[in-house]
Order: C-alpha cells, then sequence, then structure tokens
DNA sequence: GTCTATACATAGATAGAC
DNA sequence: GTCTATCTATGTATAGAC
C-alpha cells in the first residue's frame, strides 16, 4: 500500500501526526469540562477555572494511578494542586462526582476520535487498520486517563458502571462491524467474529495497561501498531 | 495430532481433566498457607485455623473483586466472615500483611502448575499449547485470585511489588523460551520474540479480566483456549 | 480462640472568615 | 475565590473479659 502523506510510512499514519490532528491538550479537555458542568462548578471566571481544573486532573491521574482513586485522599490532592480542600469543594461537590467526570470526558473523547478516524477510511482493511492505529495513538496520547478508566472502573455508581460497560461494548462493536463487512466482501476470513475482536481489543489495552514493560523495552508505539496490525491481519486475511 | 486420552479433543486436554490432576480447592490453598505462615498465624488447632482461613481468603477475594481491597474495611471482612475484627487479627498482623499472603500463595501455585505442566510435553509446538490452555485452566479454577492479583498489584509494599514484576516477567519468560526453541528449530518463524510472548500473555489475561463478557456470551474457557491456540499458532508456524 | 469495647488516626465534607 | 478550622463518620488496630 502506497503512502499517503510524506510523513507516513507503508499506510502507517504516523504518531506525530496523529498527535497534531487530534491536538488534545489537557487545556483544551479541561475546557470542555468546565463548558459542560459549568451548573455544577461554582467558580464563573472561565480562566481561572480553566487553570485549576487542569490541576485538579493532573493531580487526581497522577495520585490515582500510582496507589488508587480510593486510596487517594483530598488531602493527597490538596498538597498536590496547592489548593485547599475548601477550594477544591467549589469544582467538584464529592469524590465519586471527581471520577465521574474524568470517565464521562475519557470516554466521549475516544468514541468521538475513534469515529472520525475511521470515517476517513473506505474499505475494510484501511477502516480495521486505522481503528487499530487510532485506537493505540490515542491511548499513548491520553495514557493516564486510559489506565484511570480501566483501574476503577469498580469504583464506580451503578449508573456510571452501566456507562462503562456499554462503553467498552461500544469500542468492540466497531471492531465487529469492519470485521463482518469485511466478512461479507470476502476480504476477511475468520472462525468467530467476537472472539476476534475481543482478542484485538485485549491487545490494544496492553498497550496502556503494561506501558512500563514497553517502555523498558524501548518498544515505541508505532513499534507496537505495526506489529499488533500484522498480527491481526495475519489471522483474518482471506 | 492424535487424541492422547479419552477425555481430550484434538490434542487439547479437557478443562475437568485439568481440574482434576491439578485439584486445588480451596482448604487445599488454605492448608498450604497456614503450614507457611505457621510463625505469624497464632491459631495453633490446624483445624480451625484452616476452616477460618477459607472464610478470610473467600470473602477477602469476593469483597475486594467488588469494590477493591482498599475500599474493602475489615469490619466488612468481620461481617462477611463472621468472625469478629478481634478474631481476625489472629490470623494476620495487618491488611498489608493480609495482600501480601493472598499474592504470594498465587504466585506460587501458578509458577508450580506451568511449569509441572509444560515439563510434560516435549516438542515447541506443543509445549506452546500446553502452556496456553494450562495459563487458561489455571486462570479459571483459581479466577478470584488472578483478578485479585492483577487488580491490587499497586496497592503492595516496594519489596512485594517487585515479586509482582519478577512473576509477570518469569511467566513471560516461559513463553519466550518456547518461541526461541521453536525458531531455532525451523518450527516457528515471526518478527519478534518479546512482542510476540506480550501478546500471548495480554490474550491470555484478557479471559479472567473480562470475564463478565464471555460469561454473558456463553463462551466457555476451551473454547477460548481453542480460539487462542489457533490464532497464535497462526501468526507464528512457519 | 473468640468476643466486646475502645483507643486513636484519618477520611470526606462544610461553615464562615478573609 | 480561597483559606482555616472544625464536624462527623469511618478506618485500623489493640486490650482485656470470657
Amino acid at each position: 500500500m502506497a503512502a499517503r502523506s510524506s510523513d507516513d510510512v507503508r499506510g502507517y499514519m504516523r504518531f506525530n501526526r496523529f498527535r497534531k490532528i487530534v491536538a488534545l491538550s489537557r487545556e483544551e479537555i479541561c475546557r470542555e469540562i468546565y463548558l459542560q458542568n459549568r451548573d455544577r462548578i461554582k467558580i464563573k471566571k472561565e480562566k481561572v477555572a480553566i487553570a485549576n481544573l487542569v490541576k485538579i486532573f493532573n493531580a487526581t491521574l497522577a495520585l490515582s494511578n500510582k496507589k488508587g482513586f480510593h486510596a487517594m485522599s483530598l488531602r493527597d490532592l490538596s498538597k498536590e494542586t496547592g489548593l485547599s480542600m475548601g477550594a477544591l469543594y467549589s469544582y467538584f461537590s464529592s469524590k465519586d462526582e471527581l471520577v465521574d467526570i474524568i470517565q464521562t470526558q475519557g470516554r466521549r473523547v475516544t468514541a468521538q476520535v475513534l469515529h472520525d478516524q475511521i470515517a476517513h477510511a473506505d474499505r475494510p482493511r484501511e477502516k480495521l487498520r486505522r481503528a487499530i492505529i487510532s485506537h493505540l495513538y490515542l491511548s499513548e496520547v491520553l495514557y493516564p486517563w486510559f489506565y484511570f478508566s480501566y483501574m476503577e472502573a469498580r469504583n464506580l455508581s451503578k449508573k456510571q458502571l452501566k456507562k462503562a460497560i456499554e462503553s467498552e461494548l461500544l469500542t468492540e462493536r466497531i471492531f465487529v462491524d469492519i470485521l463482518k463487512r469485511g466478512s461479507e466482501e470476502g476480504i476477511f476470513a475468520f472462525p468467530d467474529t467476537n472472539l476476534t475482536a475481543a482478542v484485538i481489543k485485549a491487545v490494544l489495552q496492553d498497550w496502556y495497561m503494561k506501558r512500563w514493560k514497553y517502555a523498558s523495552r524501548g518498544t515505541s508505539v508505532e513499534d507496537y501498531a505495526v506489529f499488533v496490525v500484522d498480527f491481526v491481519e495475519n489471522f483474518i486475511l482471506a
């Protein structure tokens, strides 16, 4: 397959290009969170609010991913952000709300980016490749978010837990749909659609769950992406 | 490949046979824990101690896997086991010790079973197959243990965390060694040994981390095992 | 061996001064 | 908007009766 752009190689989008295209700075994410939760957040000056939200989410993710959300006390969070306990409660009304906001925003961004990236492709093979690569790249850009979402799914309220499960199945569904279409077109052939999609997801999740392992071996996200595409295509290409 | 036993199919050991061979009842595991920690456990009547240890570990795993070890209070544990707070502290001296005991025992059993199962095979292809299948079957038998170990690795002490990482790499090492030997013998061919082993591990872990998903779809551990072996062999067979 | 009662620390959350 | 001070609940852990 020919390269589509000077900074792509063998049809694989480069990580840096992806990064620029999706352009997800922490500040932009926090701005979205702010606009989405204007009613709940007591601070009305947008600039102040966003700057502190960045601090709060960065600190929450850092502390939680180190020792768990439940083990992170609000006093820890207070120290890490430089904000007092009282100030923190101007940005969220309970610890549960804090975790819900993070999860909700993470899901929103993931669904949107994946959807956009796949829409650009047409044929099933290209769609599958883009789905795999953009999922890996996104989990690299938003690593703390992805790790957090996986590890803290248990601590959610019933309502939020239901949403988390829906989200897991939705992502898997994207792969199921691509696989089915490729199968109908005679391009793909495999024994079981659900299992194939599940295995793809498992491999994608390992990237952010075992980051320490890959980092210590010098495996880049691009290396991993090429390998995974190869691995999967080897199994399903007719 | 011919079946080696009346209850094996196409060279795959059946789950029930594995279960009988390894014979890991909760009581036996707790007996081993008791003998291993005789100095720390204050109760000297073996029968009493083991019966209560079964209660304690069952309850700890159930509660922790539901809402996290840190979120499980000792009052929760007291209620679930029917033992008082005071009684609990006759079996462990702190919450940290409790989590350490569970992790240590889980690792011990896993290493031993995997080692035994692989020793029975000779050729690399058979070795790989046995490694995959016995890992899946073991994680099915000890599901709460495996889930707990994955989720609670963060909460460990430095010393225990080091052991957990070693254990992860040890298991992966088993696959690396088999892959290398197969490669040398010209039976296997693949682009990267470490990545191949990592991907196999990722797929094995998904079985116990996403158990709800597979259960809801009626996928049995045998279905999954056959699929994974197929998936992996498709990639590596020369 | 197991219980009850309790000590002591730390958690989440809020009120009111600035 | 942010801080300090403080309330109340809940946590781990232990002492001593039975």
